[in-house]
RNA sequence: GGGCCGUUAACUCAGUCGGUAGAGUAUCUGCCUUUUAAGCAGAGAGCCGCUGGUUCGAGUCCAGCACGGCCCA
């Protein structure tokens, strides 16, 4: 248990007196490295049979398997860039050294001064002339096998499941290269990256409920944000139109598969751009980077075949809801009718929520988990999209579109309002949302309304749930697996 | 918030009808100087998630709680 009193524990203590009292350091920081194991398999790889088989190396890592035998040991040794087996016998590194070394466990680092040479089964191995501890471990790895299989241990002792499961590591490897691929696309474009707060007087930009907190020396209710939307469009009233941020939000909800309560966004805008243009930019973005992080622009995901290749489907939500959801095109106008159905299908809606709220709750049960294929739902109610341009056409609805894949909502961009007066009726039908107790509904933003009178020029901006896109790629059957420390409860006692 | 499942040695897991705790790996001891989940022989290791209840007796049955997983809302 946790409480370090288990036998194997105990043992390791022991063993660290034991060195200790022999004048061991157990936690040295003076070696030095001269080679790592990604410099030793390239130089294997460019010369073959033709290696230096005189040549010193000074490497290090992490013991992680160990085979002993009476005067001579087998251990592979592992570094961030690779592992490799190294060989300690008695002849060679003097008996003084070799009964230090049997001191040693699986999970201690070790620096070895030596020379390459191969097995009998070819197999490359570092041949030890010198080796020391670099650092003792008290706690015994899990079992080499079966690994660390528990996902509440692999969570909490991430370090564990990276150390155990290389699969693990892969995630978090590709999770990095599909954030730089973004990144390079939009820099590629002109974009410029920025940070905005994570810490907003007023929280924008989103329909969800905000974590609030307090600072102390200003004595002022802060809360973290939602969404940076409001702060990235005050960029562009500025004058930088092209502009991107990509990190975390956070949103005071329950967890699930789908869910952690900080997550992380890209988020871009692009002026003199409509939502039409900005789908057209989605698909690009997303088959770039499907493209660079894959090699090619389709992948499995749980079984689902899913093909980024375009153009993509557009359904409006009215036809969506109405051909993949079975809802009646009578009933879509029919705000009684609808919450009828919504009971039938035991969807819960609050009271007093308006007909596109409802419209849109009908749509994430009954039709988002069927659009497997990469599909953009468009032409969203104003009233739900209350930071979006109305369409010309028709103006209840807003020049809005959500991507989605293998049933999940990917993306959610728009052609941005840019009219203070109807931002300021929006925000105002949005406070009167929230007080018929909707906690998701916005805050009013006069600053923002002060900031769009100075003048927005005609933008479309978009929002990337990066962690789902994560998990497309990597075949990450909960947003747990994508997240390094994903939230757990705290353990009581 | 609701339903189902899980929690036993450091790890992965068994544990029958309620009868006093098992395996593999790891660890420890001995042998072993080219192994590949090394091998052979031996040994030690447990708050059976927590609290209560039923019972002569609970890992096992019941209730509550905690944490986790999946599904639903």
């Amino acid at each position: 248990m946790m409480d370090g009193s288990s036998e194997v524990i105990r043992q390791r203590r022991e063993k660290a007196k034991a060195l200790t009292d022999r004048g061991v350091d157990l936690y040295p920081n003076d070696f030095k490295v001269s080679h790592r194991v990604e410099d030793v398999r390239q130089s294997i790889a460019r010369q073959g049979e033709g290696v230096d088989d005189t040549a010193p190396f000074a490497m290090a890592g992490r013991i992680i398997m160990l085979r002993s035998f009476g005067k001579a040991a087998f251990l592979h040794f592992r570094d961030h860039t690779g592992q490799l087996q190294a060989y300690v016998k008695q002849d060679e590194v003097g008996e003084e050294a070799y009964g230090l070394f049997k001191q040693l466990d699986v999970g201690d680092f070790i620096g070895i001064r030596g020379t390459l040479f191969q097995t009998k089964t070819g197999e490359w191995t570092l041949l030890a002339k010198k080796i020391r501890l670099l650092c003792k471990a008290m706690r015994p790895l899990p079992e080499k096998f079966h690994g660390l299989r528990d996902p509440e241990k692999r969570y909490r002792q991430r370090y564990l499941d990276l150390i155990m499961n290389p699969s693990v590591r892969k995630v978090f490897v590709t999770r990095a290269r599909i954030i730089q691929a973004f990144r390079d696309f939009l820099l590629e474009r002109g974009f410029l990256e920025v940070e905005t707060p994570m810490m907003q007087p007023i929280p924008g930009g989103a329909e969800a409920t905000p974590f609030q907190t307090f600072h102390n020396a200003l004595g002022m209710n802060l809360f973290l944000r939602v969404a940076p939307e409001l702060y990235l469009k005050r960029l562009v009233i500025g004058g930088i139109d092209r502009v991107f941020e990509i990190n975390r939000s956070f949103r005071n909800e329950g967890v699930s598969t789908r869910h952690n309560p900080e997550f992380t966004m890209l988020e871009f805008y692009l002026a003199y751009a409509t939502y039409e243009d900005l789908m057209t930019l989605t698909e690009e973005t997303l088959r770039f980077v499907t493209q660079q992080v894959l090699g090619v622009t389709h992948f499995s995901y749980q079984g689902s075949n899913i093909n980024m290749d375009g153009p993509w489907a557009r359904l409006t939500l009215e036809q969506a809801l109405n051909e993949l959801g079975g809802v009646d095109p009578s009933l879509l106008n029919d705000r009684q009718g609808l919450l009828a159905l919504a009971k039938s299908k035991g969807i819960e809606i609050k009271k007093g929520r308006r007909r596109g709220k409802i419209l849109t709750k009908l749509f994430d049960a009954l039709v988002e988990p069927k659009l497997i294929a990469p599909t953009f739902v468009v032409d969203y109610p104003v009233e739900v999209s209350p930071l979006a341009r109305r369409s010309r056409l028709e103006p209840d609805m807003a020049e809005r579109f959500e991507l989605f894949i293998a049933g999940s909502e990917i993306a959610n961009g728009f052609s941005e309002l840019n009219d203070p007066v109807d931002q300021k009726r929006r925000f105002l039908d949005q406070v009167a949302d929230r007080q018929d107790g909707d906690e998701e509904a916005h805050y009013m933003d006069e600053d923002y309304v002060t900031a769009l009178e100075y003048g927005m020029p005609p933008t479309a901006g978009e929002g990337v749930g990066i962690d789902r896109f994560v998990m497309l790629l990597t075949d990450a059957p909960s947003i747990r697996e994508v997240i390094l420390f994903p939230l757990l409860k705290n353990i009581r006692h």
